[in-house]
RNA sequence: CGCGGAGUGGAGCAGUCUGGCAGCUCGUCGGGCUCAUAACCCGAAGGUCAUAGGUUCAAAUCCUGUCUCCGCAACCA
């Protein structure tokens, strides 16, 4: 029965905010190939996590006012964090990792020394010119005459202390990987990662900080924390118990057969992580699989545009199942696909409600119907049950390859192939006309036990998409865990002659669609938690200078597609420059000429290559700009109060 | 000419690698059935496969140009 051990990943999830649908996406899709994997017989690792360090995690922290550990452990483990979503999506991970836990920083510590005693880590600098007043390092190119770019003042050279990982070392190995051809997919990717990165040239990474302190301490240089890369990739051997304690079966389960993850950071997972692994002389991850992203209104989904879908809601909504079929069925695992809420509820409704549910309750209700719940033995065959018997024969099959090459949505599309087929085995064989003549009899139980078989065989294969429904389908039609095994998904005939079955409730009921839509429209709608505008004082707002200023010229700006470049009239005898990235709303030449206000004593800004000088105001609803125009009247250099 | 992805009936997609009758789901229209969750089954309408050219007996598929959309990068003070 063993067939090997299966290690599989999800990213570790970094925990600033409450995750999102896309997240459960991927651990979901990750789960249902585990859950597959151990149906089959394999010994699995299932691994997810969180990346829980770094500047980001800390000021925010610092907002809330709480130390980065309360705040880590309050969206982790706090009521409705992530923990909770995993436990709600039915996730069946072994084990779960942060990358505060005790054993994980010990690691992570040795790893670093490790990496640095063979000389793959060194310390270095960054090298450049040093704006004291701002704290900013900046490059030869990034300074505009010789000035610090922000605030104008001079600069000098310094050094930054930092450690780096000599990423160029491993370029070679690294592009030879990628171009295996299975080592990361989809294919596309390789291009991406080739082109964009390998061929102009891997630099050296750095790989600690002295920025902030919410990281792992390097061990022999106090003042540096480990940065993200070593600390956050590095948890896929952690868990397993490379240089810890806690675990000790590292050498049973890697390499990973696969690191599944989202696209945006495929270059992390098929550059830099395998480079890592050579300089520790692991064995290389099998395989990167990238998903795509769900869409929203064909755009990412993000925070700022408030579109973010929530999980939970759905899953309380419509059951877990449901949704955890309906990320399976609907996008195609390697690109991106469009979530609508519509496309939710029409695939519940065709294919779990209308389809697969009737299909049950139907042949269960006329089992009960006709046999009183339980099927005599006496049986006779026809010509007509044969097509169904074949394709649920094979079905095993189409699944099993699809499902390998992480085709999900093609599995699934096997099985509900052969659940139509049921359906129309139905209006072909016509129990109710059978069930009218005594002489039936034999064929009448004959097409109903046909049609628990197919029941029996779909069901089975969509046990690790949905476990719980699957669990009430087999209850209903009386089948035992031995008949829904794997090796019995290839074979037909295995419920006993005289299978008993049970009325169940409705397991995938019908959803009221336009009801819903307008349900989940209105629950959208509601702002969620507008944050709460902090109170300035007038000797605050006093500080901002806000001038009239007239616009002498404006122009696009070459290669931006938002940018417009202001030369303005602020009163002074100097022209002031000033970018703008309203470009998506107006024409330069149709704002030239009109009376404007800019706020004119923010520090100076590059923008493209060039020196911003304020800020135009604008107003902005619903995603319509509008420039704030004054009346001419209203002479250049007079300022707001 | 920064990198990459995509354009196929009303909607969402597969098919493109390896050229060979344009397919699937949903929706629409018509019919059938009554076991079932107003579910199921059958049939029909609907596409010059973004566009222009080329290769070929044959192009959605291969080659070249163009247009449009999306993502990354840059950038939005």
């Amino acid at each position: 029965m063993n067939k090997g051990t299966f290690y599989i990943t999800t990213p570790i999830y970094y925990p600033s905010d409450k995750l999102h649908i896309g997240h459960a996406y991927c651990t979901v899709i990750t789960d249902t190939i585990a859950r597959y994997k151990r149906m089959c017989g394999y010994d699995v690792m299932f691994l997810t996590g969180t990346d829980e360090h770094g500047q980001k995690i800390e000021e925010k922290a610092k907002e809330k006012g709480v130390s980065p550990q309360q705040f880590v452990d309050e969206i982790v483990e706090g009521k409705g964090g992530i923990l909770d979503l995993w436990k709600l999506m039915n996730i069946s991970n072994d084990r779960f990792i942060r990358t505060t836990d005790d054993y994980h920083v010990e690691a992570i510590q040795k790893i670093f020394k490790q990496m640095y005693d063979k000389g793959d880590i060194y310390k270095g600098a960054y090298k450049g010119k040093y704006c004291t007043p701002c704290e900013s390092f900046w490059t030869e190119s990034q300074l505009i005459d010789g000035k610090c770019p922000d605030c104008g003042r001079e600069v000098h050279d310094a050094e930054e202390e930092a450690y780096f990982f000599r990423l160029s070392k491993y370029a070679d190995r690294v592009q030879a990987l990628l171009e295996t051809g299975t080592f990361l997919e989809p294919a596309s990717r390789v291009n991406e990662m080739i082109n964009n990165f390998i061929k102009p040239g891997l630099e050296d990474l750095c790989v600690s900080r002295t920025t902030f302190t919410w990281g792992i301490p390097v061990t022999f240089d106090p003042g540096h924390v480990v940065y993200v890369w070593v600390d956050a990739l590095s948890n896929y051997i952690t868990a397993l118990g490379y240089d810890n304690d806690k675990y000790s079966d590292f050498d049973k389960y890697w390499p990973a057969q696969v690191h599944m993850v989202g696209k945006e950071i495929v270059r992390f997972h098929s550059i830099i992580w395998p480079a890592m692994l050579m300089s520790l002389e692991l064995p290389l991850p099998k395989k990167v699989f990238g998903h795509g992203w769900l869409l929203i209104d064909g755009g990412k989904m993000s925070k700022s545009k408030g579109n973010v879908v929530d999980p939970v809601l759905l899953a309380e909504r419509y059951g877990v199942d449901s949704l955890r079929y309906f990320l399976s069925r609907e996008f195609p695992c390697g690109s991106d696909g469009s979530f609508t809420n519509e496309a939710l509820i029409n695939r519940i409704n065709c294919d779990l409600a209308n389809d697969l549910g009737n299909l049950v309750s139907r042949t269960v209700a006329m089992v009960i119907k006709y046999f009183d719940g339980t099927l005599p033995s006496a049986r006779l065959a026809a010509p007509i049950d044969d097509e169904l018997i074949n394709m649920a024969k094979s079905l095993r099959d189409s699944y099993e390859k699809s499902m390998d090459s992480f085709a999900l949505q093609n599995a699934l599309i096997e099985v509900f192939k052969l659940i139509s087929r049921a359906n129309k085995y139905i209006d072909e064989t016509t129990p109710w006309v059978l069930a009218k003549s005594e002489a039936d009899t034999a064929r009448l139980a004959t097409v109903m036990y046909n049609l628990l078989e197919t029941i029996r065989i779909t069901t089975g294969l969509l046990v690790p998409f949905m476990p719980q429904s699957c669990e009430k389908i087999f209850a209903q039609i009386g089948a035992t865990a031995e008949e829904t095994s794997w090796d019995n998904a290839a074979i037909f005939g295995v419920l006993p002659a005289n299978i008993s079955v049970t009325k169940g409730e409705v397991v995938f009921p019908r959803i009221d669609a336009a009801k819903e839509l307008a349900a989940l429209a209105e629950l959208e709608n509601v702002t969620p938690e507008a944050p709460p505008i902090p109170e300035v004082t007038i000797d605050e707002f006093a500080k901002v200078q806000m001038t009239v200023c007239k616009i002498l010229s404006c122009e696009n700006v070459k290669k931006s597609e938002k940018l417009l470049k202001f030369t303005l009239n602020d009163g002074s005898a100097a022209p002031r420059q000033i970018f703008s990235g309203i470009a998506k709303f107006y024409k330069p030449e149709d704002l030239v000429g009109k009376t404007v206000v800019a706020v004119t004593n923010l520090p100076p800004r590059k923008m493209m290559g060039d020196l911003s000088n304020g800020m135009l105001l604008s107003a902005e609803k619903d995603g319509a700009l509008n420039l704030i125009i004054l009346d001419d009247a209203v002479p250049a250099g007079a300022t707001l109060c």
